[in-house]
DNA sequence: GTTAGCACTCATATCATTGGAGTGCTAACA
DNA sequence: TGTTAGCACTCCAATGATATGAGTGCTAAC
């Protein structure tokens, strides 16, 4: 459909679009990569390109601006992938060790580095529960009203809430009481605890309403943050670098939408089937963001869904940078999960 | 030193300032509040708050403009507190109980309400320790090499972080040893244990070294992780909201500054001392916001700093406004802290 | 002490002019 | 037939001149 030297000649728009951000004129392609041709000629196909619908004229005297099928096209068969530089992984290898304590702290890093190294907005979700099983709990006495439970899952976590217990109960009667619905729940992943899972337990403590009930209600409400999808926005600051959001109004805008824990969730939610995508301009679905692009990709362990990562800017993005970066630190956090559930 | 009138004009001059981000010029004075003066009057008080240093013109035919001295007066003695209306404290409290689980959220909740309310940037300040003393600890066995180190302080916190723990070792021996260090350091407050406290602890586990290293790891990481002071931010996105930042610019330069954390945590140490400080511009010592204005209220106690927490703006600011939230909101947490501790 | 009147200042808005970057088209060339 | 030089044309952006108006300072009268 293109032959190559139109091929070559957009791309060359392309590219030197995304790094000067300015129209791109035939002379400037002329003058800039030694392609033997002279600018007329340049002109020429630059003529056909926009018929073809790849270009577009901001207005008749200024150069010519790619349009989203052009980027499309760049992002499909143009791109050169092109690894990160030693400089760059080194980079990343030293950010990331910095602090890798918890997960919430890897997630945090990812986005960190995801955005200073894109120059953009990333966007991290994450699947906490990543299939955690239930292991044991147990009751750690606080005073006569109260004791800790602590609910323990198979890949070393603890969480841990306050329950009121009734007055007098004995450490022993605790432990007893907890060795009981471990037993029930042992093995069962977080998510699988059912309401009616839940009334099986119930029925093993029928002896006392008040403990039952705010141990359902701890024992809920840890599943449910263990499900919880948080968020982990990076690098809202870098917006202000790219010079199409000079203007406040247009950054207003996108934090405004990036605030909206919700959005974000959904907006990621909508891209997690497929391992790579690219949404450019009006290709995305929400409003708000359709002059913006987005690069997501969704990392599996044994086949779940873990997280998704992203990065939104301008369409004028360097998606191969934004691609190589990603596609490294998706294997590295790969193999930071893989040890971290053999351990 | 200024006359009654004088002082009166200049009150109106700061609070028309402050609502439309305008200079003031004499006619505005004299149409929109009913002084009983010609704008002739009006013109030559305001040529003698200039001269006194009280006002500034951006130039000759622009109106004026407070100056920093200006706004230390207003706030030291032309001010009226005022109370919040009804229905702005009906927001703080739905805004407090939309979610308060733990105390990082509490504080999360501050800075997000006050910067909501004062459409300003907010930061918090959290020491985490406030006195948290040691209860006891426990091992929850995980699996043949590692076991869940708890440690429960009397504010019913609980801490936990994995630990190697030498293979065989049966739960019998780790419940003994849990019991043992817990009679040393129970009582202690997590700041007081001291490196000749974990030495004794180490001559009474001597019987393993590796246990001990990860123990005393571990103990000392939690106790770290409570003295660690917390910074919560809240509202970078306000600043767009505020004229002075219409340029991204200056937006860039006070975002590059918060995003130390490093920076805001010394800046707010820096007013920790008295209950309640207003800085104004200049009178700020850190560079980069010298042309902002700060107002921060320390909490305390039984004594003990908790937290700071701190509204930063333009010098332009609702000061009567962010002094009555803060005052509301210290309250409100007084009474959440005080409950917290009693229970 | 207060105020009306008036000249003066100066930022901002408006408009016309110009320069230059870039295009499209045509005709000549290989 | 593809490439290129040349030239007229377009239109943005920068420049400068002009007008507008908000606001002041000063003076003289009340």
């Amino acid at each position: 459909m293109l032959n190559d030297r139109k091929k070559k000649i957009l791309q060359l728009i392309i590219e030197d679009y995304i790094s000067t951000a300015e129209p791109v004129g035939s002379r400037t392609i002329a003058r800039k990569y030694d392609l033997g041709l002279s600018p007329a000629t340049i002109r020429n196909e630059m003529s056909d390109l926009e018929l073809l619908g790849y270009l577009e004229q901001p207005h008749t005297s200024a150069g010519r601006v790619p349009s989203a099928q052009a980027y499309r096209l760049y992002v499909d068969s143009l791109i050169e992938p092109g690894a990160l530089s030693d400089n760059e992984r080194a980079l990343i290898n030293g950010w990331f060790n910095e602090r890798r304590r918890s997960l919430d702290e890897i997630f945090q890093s990812t986005a960190k580095i995801l955005s200073r190294m894109t120059q953009n907005v990333s966007m991290v979700l994450a699947n906490r529960d990543a299939g955690a099983r239930f292991r044991y709990m147990k009751f750690l006495p606080l005073d006569e009203h109260h004791a800790i439970l602590c609910i323990i899952t198979d890949d070393g976590n603890v969480d841990n809430c306050v329950v009121e217990v009734p007055l007098g109960m004995r450490p022993e009667e605790l432990d007893y009481l907890a060795g009981k619905i471990s037993r029930l729940l042992e093995g069962k992943e977080l998510a699988d605890i059912s309401e009616e899972l839940l009334a099986v337990v119930h029925s093993n403590i029928s002896d006392d309403k008040l403990l039952f009930t705010s141990l359902v209600h701890s024992i809920r409400r840890m599943r449910n943050k263990h499900m919880e999808q948080k968020v982990f926005l990076g690098g809202t600051k870098q917006l202000l670098n790219q010079p199409e959001f000079r203007d406040v109004e247009r950054v207003r805008n996108l934090l405004g939408i990036l605030e909206e824990e919700r959005v974000v969730r959904d907006l990621l939610k909508s891209g997690e089937d497929s391992g790579l995508r690219v949404t450019i301009g009006s290709e995305n679905k929400f409003s708000g963001i359709q002059d913006c692009s987005m690069v997501q990709a969704t990392y599996r362990l044994n086949g779940k869904i873990v997280g998704t990562m992203a990065v939104l800017g301008p369409t004028r993005m360097e998606y191969g940078k934004v691609i190589s970066v990603m596609d490294y630190l998706h294997k590295y956090l790969k193999t930071m999960f893989e040890h971290e559930n053999s351990k």
